[in-house]
DNA sequence: TTGGTTTACGAAAACGTGATAGTGTTGAAA
DNA sequence: TTTCAACACTATCACGTTTTCGTAAACCAA
């Protein structure tokens, strides 16, 4: 069992001066060609690599960056992180993953643990908790330290920072309107409570379409969920009571469990009940009937998200000489597409 | 904005040294009782937290692990990296998430990137190229270098280290079992290329419960695949012309698409054809007809995967005061349990 | 007054690195 | 012979902590 070796230790070795070894190593003109060669042979034999650690303390960067998540046995975020740690590591990034399961003070705790050096800059989409209560004095804080945060598809606008969002509110529009292009007008909607921002954006979108068109807005056509354990009871309840022609559902998961529902109650899908969900998750497409779904580039957002970070933390430096430069933060939209499959008709 | 406040500015401010301010925020009884009241009141008006980087390179040890993962997308990854986050952050750690894409070299690349001083010990499921090319050099250096390693699910004899993984065998012999105590002899598998330690196993669970039952093994009954992507004719190619009574899919992907495949061609499940996968994950939940899986509790894996890599971290320091101490490895093992949905008869 | 013990603090080292600022030796120019 | 530059290296500091050791000042007993 060798441990690492350190630039002390190989100074020792040689004779030299640690300095010696560290401008060897670099490749310094200051060393004769003779001691360089030396050192660098010896370093190679004993693998030697610098601590990050140290420099990490030196550099006062740590070229590691985190992204906080609410929930990570989900699709959606999956991606996110998938398309966050490519661009991070080939910017010679690491990526540190925080999952604040939807809550409040597990994203408090993580924030503070990691702002006291370990990491360069946040990535985060807020918690339910976080967004019921409107609490965002974690976030404004680490910004204040002057550590980057970019927050995507659950966003605040009470932040002032760099975000990547979808346009839920067109997307959703959109959605409701493939329905409403198709004949069909009873349409119903399966949402959460308001409090989740892109849930409610994504109401008032299928709303906005419903008037678009003349369509009156039917209340009792819309199920918002709060417990997302025991609702299949609601849109049995609402299949069985309203026969609705389409559903168009906030997420996969109540897509899915309408087509579970609706094949129970022997409604054929797509001829006698449309569905359209949202996140192109795998269940969307494995379900049968696979699920036409408004389909939201997690890699990409998660990939943007991630180069907005490293843009403020590279250029930071220079922003920072002139030392009164405004911040301008910016907001970046991720297109969706309909993801047309066979709980639609054609 | 005002930036993280240092010992040294504290210092400086009230005009004390460093070292008294160390003492006072740790409550030392050196420092009186009146210094330290000013020195913590001070502190926390400026929201003073020790900078982690410092201590880690002080203490030698970060606080950190890295758990490196062939694919995030991946339901059953995910809940590993969900176990192994909850436990770490009970214990006080942070998880760096590593994604290996299936590739030897993003594998050897983050070990080493990391291993420099940045983490404390590694959690890691193969990836298949480092399977197939049975080069694991970058793991052994690892840890010869003194640093603890846990392997986990997809794992390899040939390095010794602390493992967590499920019997393979004996639960895809359980699986069949399963099908042949329901009087189903005609039993195809679909299975991965043999490389991949997991497949070759729970293959081998397979033909040893047929052999058990002295059922003969046919091979056409067995389709290898090796990529993941066009699969779906050679499965169409076995129900046609083989028209199996059951299939035993070691993933879900697969499972799930043996049965499009034969709801395509019209076949019942389960009464003319039961299906059992393996990973019991949302597809196989929310398919319909729902398929019974072997469930593998990933969440527990990586909870133990993280308890056993933490417990080795806290009482390194004890083995090393005695100096001669066989490293001692455990292998645990997770257990499975057959999840019956409606995919096969019951 | 002397010697010894507290009390309350400070200096310095250590963790590992890299940059800046020296320093001694040699050889050549003046 | 002096001076100056080039060469090849070393010393030191800084990053932010904690910890060990040292030491003035104060107090007490003899």
């Amino acid at each position: 069992m060798k441990k690492k070796i350190t630039l002390k230790q190989i100074a020792r070795e040689l004779d030299v001066s640690i300095s010696t070894v560290s401008k060897s190593l670099r490749n310094s003109m200051e060393i004769s060609e003779d001691t360089r060669q030396k050192v660098q042979a010896f370093a190679k034999f004993y693998n030697y690599k610098p601590n990050n650690i140290a420099l990490s303390l030196k550099n006062r960067k740590t070229k590691t960056i985190c992204i906080i998540i609410p929930e990570i046995i989900h699709h959606f975020f999956t991606t996110i992180i998938s398309g966050v740690e490519h661009v991070a590591n080939e910017n010679g990034y690491n990526v540190i993953i925080c999952l604040s399961d939807e809550s409040f003070d597990k994203e408090v705790i993580n924030m503070e643990m990691l702002a006291n050096g370990n990491i360069d800059g946040f990535i985060i989409s807020l918690s339910k908790e976080t967004q019921q209560k409107k609490d965002f004095h974690h976030i404004t804080e680490v910004i204040n330290q002057g550590m980057p945060v970019v927050m995507f598809d659950r966003v605040t606008n009470d932040i002032l920072c760099d975000k990547v969002i979808i346009n839920d509110h067109l997307a959703a529009f959109n959605a409701t309107q493939f329905f409403i292009d198709k004949g069909l007008k009873k349409i119903a909607l399966i949402t959460t409570v308001d409090y989740v921002s892109v849930g409610k954006l994504r109401t008032e979108g299928y709303i906005n379409a419903l008037k678009n068109n003349d369509i009156k807005v039917d209340e009792s056509l819309i199920i918002r969920i709060e417990d997302t354990e025991h609702y299949e009871d609601s849109i049995e309840q609402l299949l069985k009571s309203k026969a609705p022609q389409a559903i168009f559902a906030v997420n996969e998961l109540f897509a899915v469990t309408a087509i579970k529902v609706a094949a129970r109650l022997g409604i054929k899908i797509p001829e006698e009940l449309s569905i359209i969900g949202f996140t192109d998750g795998l269940i969307s497409k494995y379900s049968s009937p696979s699920i036409t779904t408004v389909g939201q580039d997690g890699i990409k957002m998660g990939a943007k998200a991630a180069k907005m970070l490293i843009d403020r933390l590279e250029t930071e430096e220079i922003e920072n000489e002139d030392g009164e430069i405004e911040e301008h933060y910016r907001t970046e939209v991720i297109e969706t597409e309909l993801v047309e499959r066979e709980s639609t008709k054609s």
